[in-house]
DNA sequence: ATCGCGTGTATATCGTGTATGCACAATATA
DNA sequence: TATATTGTGCATACACGATATACACGCGAT
């Protein structure tokens, strides 16, 4: 469970939960199979409320990623690499499109962009 | 008053709103000192209420894109390019830094960023 | 079998923020 | 000064995030 939670991030906590292991998953750090910590034992550590952990679950499990047992556990699905890396892709260019429509509406173009990408990125 | 407003985004709709006047703003669409209609008009042109017109031209005035005379109206304030392209780069890094953020959570680097927004960039 | 422990699940509640309508204050103008 | 036009303030309805508590399911020991 390598979580860090922000209090100031405008996003919610369940998001920043479900992002973080989704990419977890399709960086192919948490193998599949493996099983996820109960969200009992997930909400003491990450200082949240079990409903709020569930939640993140459920849009894993929604998305895919893992899959729920009923008095057993939550495990990580088993994908193909190949899987892997189109579900990744999949998840960031639906919010790149979001973010480049913003870019956009200030009537930047794609090199512009770019540039500016370029200047922040670390 | 060249507004878009969209019901399914998970945008506030005030937000909307400010965004766009915002992006018009500081590309020269509307003139320094020139006035936007009164609340009401573009309450009923948008088809919302008249808090929620208010609450983005709060933002607007708050941004110092906008300032408000009670009772005359709400302008457009004065600015120099320098100072627009100024205003705009800082909206604009502002939301970036938390767009790659999200693509650097999946290991995404600078290349792999540019290579996905070239292909979906139009 | 069944009891107990660990697992996920469902219900009720509270706080925050978005969006709204209606009544109020300030300004301009005739 | 009367009146229309402008922005402002308050009280309400609704949706969503976050929470605690009580419930249901599954497995292993007795």
């Amino acid at each position: 469970m390598n979580i860090r939670i922000s209090n100031t991030s405008e996003k919610p906590i369940y998001q920043q939960i479900f992002e973080q292991i989704s990419a977890q998953v399709l960086k192919g750090e948490l193998e599949g199979g493996y099983s996820l910590p109960p969200i009992r034992q997930a909400a003491v550590e990450l200082q949240v409320s079990i409903i709020t952990v569930k939640k993140a679950w459920e849009e894993l499990e929604r998305s895919g990623l893992i899959y729920t047992v009923t008095g057993k556990g939550c495990f990580i699905t088993e994908l193909s690499p190949d899987r892997m890396i189109e579900k990744r892709n999949e998840m960031i260019l639906k919010q790149m499109a979001v973010d480049i429509e913003y870019y956009r509406s200030f009537g930047l173009g794609l090199d512009e962009v770019v540039e500016l990408l370029k200047s922040i990125y670390e």
